[in-house]
DNA sequence: TTCCGAATAATTGGATACATAACCACAGGA
DNA sequence: TCCTGTGGTTATGTATCCAATTATTCGGAA
């Protein structure tokens, strides 16, 4: 669930401490987009000095999580339609080369695990956080073969960055199956029937050991929602 | 020639200007892999505290040129073989996609540009670090008319981190160039005869503005400098 | 009423000083 | 001779204080 960071930083660092506190606060929504954080009040809340504090919010904003500017604050990152597609684009041409690499080292518990996520996810319901949960671990967790190196990490940094938007769109989601009463929805708007569809063959895939077509199930998934989520504008609106 | 960093930092930021100078200075070569970087030695040569090193430090552990260790200290990045071939390996998926979005729209000046560095390259014969800033302005370059986004940052940051290893790799191949008296040579520590054959073929591609073309190139052309890298592990020996 | 500008308040950037954790050398013993 | 523990030394981590820059608010004029 939580993120790689320096490896080399301890957590009696108090630096460290407070990028992780507010990682979390980002990632849970407690902080918003285009949300301003102030040092002093995260200073007081943490029981530091602005100092570590600033050091924090660098290392967030190296994690695209916050965006600094010179003598005037931080926010939390808020991202264009336009920028939230590209990062889908990335995640396009990296997350299959990761799990290309991720997918032989894949035991037997370890696909087990995914299929219970996929289970989780379907389960879910109109639980938006369950959903999103299952889903980030399904997905981050279906690279765990691979070694911890700089693919690994940008893309846990795109999932970071764009975590509130798929929240905001899978809720809408979730809305409108329900209102809808359907389950396996029409796509647009509609509920994550080809979601479960897709995450469901994807782990046939893993289970074949099937790389070419685990990769292009995982590029028709990701370049869907990405479709999906360019049809939502509203999403990205201030 | 120079990197993006945060674009809200102005140069009247002490941090943001001790961040480029450390940045060059790795770069140019003047700091090597694994040298150690002590806060008090770069604060006196800038006149500065250490605070602001502090953050030019964090921002270049951020673009993956310092390692950081907690309560230890800083070093330039020192790469392994394998992860420098998962850095190409990423170059090689995501440079094809900034080339697609940048290609229609580079104009007549930009491609003669691209043409003048094809010529500066072959023309540079043993001069190393002349053929290093042909070829690093023509890739870069040729990704200017895509809009400066994550893609971007993220292949700027590859381009840095490697650059120190694709020097090392350069002088060799000059080396061992000018030692068989050969220009087209065999490849394997030969020269660059077949580079400057990659370079002409993509600049091709762009003048056609055929994109599946130029992707396909330059796969290729980042793939084989992969492989010719890996066969020379002792770059990489500390 | 609205727009412009200057003074003031608030917030970030940086310097100095101190606390703390890691490294290294050296002495002592097995 | 090698291992180990201990003390000193060095460099990093943090707190407090001050400076500089930006945002805001209030006043005035068109």
């Amino acid at each position: 669930m939580v993120i790689a960071a320096d490896a080399g930083y301890r957590d009696n660092v108090a630096s460290h401490r407070i990028a992780e506190s507010l990682r979390t606060a980002i990632l849970d929504g407690s902080y918003r987009p285009g949300e301003r954080i102030r040092q002093e009040d995260v200073a007081a809340r943490s029981g530091a000095s602005r100092i570590p504090v600033r050091e924090a919010l660098r290392m967030l904003a190296a994690e695209g999580l916050v965006t600094l500017v010179a003598n005037s604050g931080a926010w939390v990152t808020r991202l264009t339609m336009a920028e939230c597609a590209e990062l889908y684009l990335i995640r396009e041409r990296l997350e299959p080369l990761l799990l290309r690499s991720s997918m032989p080292r894949l035991g037997e518990a370890e696909i087990g695990r995914l299929a219970e996520l996929t289970e989780a996810m379907e389960a879910a319901g109109t639980d938006v956080d369950a959903f999103l949960r299952a889903d980030r671990e399904f997905h981050l967790s279906s690279y765990a073969g691979a070694a911890p190196g700089e693919t690994w990490q940008i893309i846990h940094r795109m999932w970071n960055t764009t975590q509130h938007y798929r929240r905001e769109f899978t809720q809408r989601a979730a809305r409108a199956a329900a209102g809808n009463g359907a389950s396996g929805g029409a796509g647009a708007g509609g509920g994550l029937g080809v979601t479960h569809l897709e995450h469901r063959l994807l782990l046939d895939c893993v289970r074949r050991q099937d790389a070419d077509d685990a990769e292009r199930v995982l590029v028709t998934h990701i370049r869907r929602t990405r479709l999906e989520l360019e049809k939502h504008p509203e999403i990205f609106a201030p």
